[in-house]
DNA sequence: ATGGCTACGATCCGTAGA
């Protein structure tokens, strides 16, 4: 079974190419994040056609967030129950024998700015919630964009992203703090070439350049990584016009639900 | 050179992303 997460950065501009991208890679879940949809402009009929269920979390213009599912999809849960937010970022949902959590992590602008203040809020809240939900679900999976790339092997260029939002200490820190209840990079649980990232700047030929960062993660509980047989970046969407900066993240999980 | 691109919703520029 393959589970996708995938920052759009638009759906409205990209339903097509996103839908044919769909009907090649065949995934049986997607996580999507930065939709920029309101719930009522969701285009649930559109993904039923192509066989999938979803739910959508969204408020239009910023942010909003997307479960897709091959098979049956219930339980679904919107935001970080007890964290007041204003921005959609979150939804989850149990599908094919497991819980999955859709992220949509803050940006954090710059270090010391507000938003960067929200961020690290923002991830503390979030790490409280997953480790609720690992008490629940020992067949946990959080996938999306985390907006922090973990080490510096995940940066096109170490020295010049330095100290810079994504990759400080604090936000380090954050991610070390998720991985520390149990979940798993699925990147991580294999050999892998260098230099894969999953996001390249639109600017001075970033993509080209493969001068990108690796922030679209899909985490796995310890129990579901023992089931993961591959962790990828599928390029190919970024290389058609207009893409999303971002590409699609992938994990196989050997599990027959 | 501190920009550079893209999307959004507002208009013909500002905000935000990463």
């Amino acid at each position: 079974m393959r589970l996708v997460t995938w920052n759009v950065n638009s759906l409205r501009v990209r339903q097509e190419r996103i839908e044919g991208w769909l009907a090649e890679a065949e995934p049986d879940v997607v996580c999507m994040q930065e939709t920029k949809l309101a719930d009522d402009a969701w285009p649930a009929l559109s993904f039923k056609a192509l066989g999938y269920e979803s739910a959508h979390y969204g408020q239009g213009q910023w942010n909003g967030v997307a479960i897709l599912s091959r098979r049956s999809l219930g339980d679904v849960v919107e935001g970080i129950p007890g964290f007041a937010d204003e921005q959609k970022r979150v939804i989850a949902a149990t599908v094919h024998g497991m819980r999955v959590v859709c992220v949509y992590c803050p940006n954090g602008q710059a270090v010391g700015s507000d938003k960067y203040e929200y961020k690290l809020r923002w991830f503390a809240a979030l790490r409280d919630y997953l480790s609720a939900e690992l008490q629940n679900h020992p067949r946990l999976a959080v996938a999306g964009d985390f907006n922090v790339a973990p080490e510096d092997r995940d940066v096109h260029d170490p020295k010049a992203w330095e100290g810079q939002v994504h990759v400080s200490v604090p936000e380090r820190a954050a991610w070390r703090a998720l991985l520390a209840l149990g979940l798993k990079d699925s990147f991580r649980l294999f050999e892998q070439p260098e230099k894969v990232y999953s996001w390249w700047d639109y600017r001075m030929m970033g993509f080209r350049r493969n001068a990108g960062l690796r922030i679209d993660h899909v985490l796995l509980s310890e129990e579901l990584a023992q089931t993961c047989t591959s962790s990828t970046v599928d390029k190919a969407p970024r290389k058609l016009e207009r893409p999303s900066d971002h590409a699609p993240a992938l994990a196989e999980l050997r599990t027959g639900a």
